[in-house]
DNA sequence: CGAAATGTTGACTATATTCAAGGCAAGTGG
DNA sequence: CCACTTGCCTTGAATATAGTCAACATTTCG
């Protein structure tokens, strides 16, 4: 598959790129990846990892504990850059983990390097996307160390789903696709299982959401949003696709 | 003070720049910056945020709820770079405050711009230094979720031990600085105050570490190690320092 | 010296975890 | 086609970890 021909690049979410810039991609794509459901693309501590772009489906980030214990980081999605880390890693790594089926985009080993050196501003994209994803996690630091279960609850539904409505035509309106089970959401909030069950079940028998079918329907936007205590109301910006 | 002889670039901690690229640091660097102990170097929420890199002295991201509830993101040290995440703000940012006295190098506005465009590899260095520090902030949402408060506890000591030490010529043998108190030791770690001191008193008592006259000592790091269950036994990587 | 910030401790409470049991839906093999 | 397994969801009861409240000690600092 090309890049310029790339249909993810149609959306509106993405900023659009110069056709150098599309050449240079293009020439460090090495081929695409197909995973299903529950498949690792990345284990945790593996070495030698690629720099990857998710095109479609849904993958977690993740740490765990060596008595097994896991915390789930951040979750990603369509034009995700996966694999930043590894490179610069000194500490552990974390592990990468397929949500539902997903089309990854390999790039060769050395990508990152080269996309710095060649195109400058492609570069500076590669840091933007870094550090928007560090952003992401800081909002998971603060769900898990300073909200409610209940609060927590609903900053993920919210954000998950601002995300996945932009990734949309109709921007969310007949729900977006909710590939997570209770255990991933118990995971990645840092409650249990059972506790993570039992408020989600108060929040939907509060109208607030539904999830059905594996789809995330938000029914009461305003009570979330509240709830939640996140700012933004708006779409999110434009963003880099490498 | 000029770049080319920045006494922290000394410390075999950092990788060495060619002199093209100290060059077009010290042309970017507008002047140097002092905040006493408890002074904001970065509102929460503000923009036009310029580019630092912290010289010496320790300081801590932060964000906070609207009713006050405040979780502490990670902690810099001399050689972090700050507002790197601002500059890409779609979410709300977050704020920085010193901890202890501390001298920031400031960068004028479109610094991060330049260092990409003129200088590759230090492109590349800034998403280094992002990635690393997004690693960071992954561990601590490792503990916030998953580890009890001891774990957390020795988690933070460790490690930030480990990265003090590595600034240090005497590796810590004489305990490094450590400019937290108690409250934001329970901001960091998602506890409250009391039980954050309940823990911290019953470790010492174990006689696994003591904190005196704002320094650090740990006296048992291999019991320390296990509870905190991180890896990473040996010195932290050379980095790259802009 | 007095005030404010930080640290310490006990008693009580609450939120969330653990344990246990069962339900439902989808897939598998006889 | 049906028994059986497996994964996911649901619920109640008992328990535990951590939070809140309150009081006081200690240190720092103007």
């Amino acid at each position: 598959m090309g890049c310029f021909t790339c249909p993810l690049r149609a959306l509106p979410l993405f900023l659009t790129h110069s056709a150098d810039e599309l050449s240079l991609i293009q020439s460090l794509k090495r081929r695409e990846l197909r995973v299903e459901a529950g498949e690792a693309v990345i284990h945790e501590g593996q070495d030698g990892v690629p720099l990857f772009t998710l095109l479609s489906g849904w993958a977690y980030r993740y740490k765990t504990l060596s008595d097994g214990r896991r915390q789930i980081l951040n979750f990603l999605q369509a034009g995700d850059l996966v694999g930043v880390q590894q490179k610069m890693s000194d500490a552990a790594a974390h592990g990468v983990t397929a949500l539902s089926a997903c089309v990854l985009c390999v790039f060769e080993r050395d990508a990152l390097w080269e996309l710095h050196r060649q195109q400058p501003a492609m570069g500076f994209n590669v840091t933007w996307l870094t550090a928007h994803e560090e952003s992401m996690v800081d909002e998971n630091l603060l769900s898990a160390g300073r909200r409610s279960a209940a609060e927590r609850i609903a900053t993920l539904l919210i954000l998950l789903f601002k995300r996945a409505a932009a990734l949309q035509t109709d921007g969310g309106a007949a729900g977006v696709p909710f590939p997570l089970t209770q255990q991933h959401i118990a995971d990645a909030l840092g409650l249990s299982l059972v506790h993570t069950n039992k408020t989600l079940r108060l929040l939907e028998k509060r109208g607030l959401h539904a999830i059905r079918d594996g789809r995330l329907y938000l029914r009461d936007v305003r009570t979330l949003a509240r709830m939640a205590d996140v700012y933004g109301d708006g779409h999110p910006p434009q963003r880099p696709l490498i």
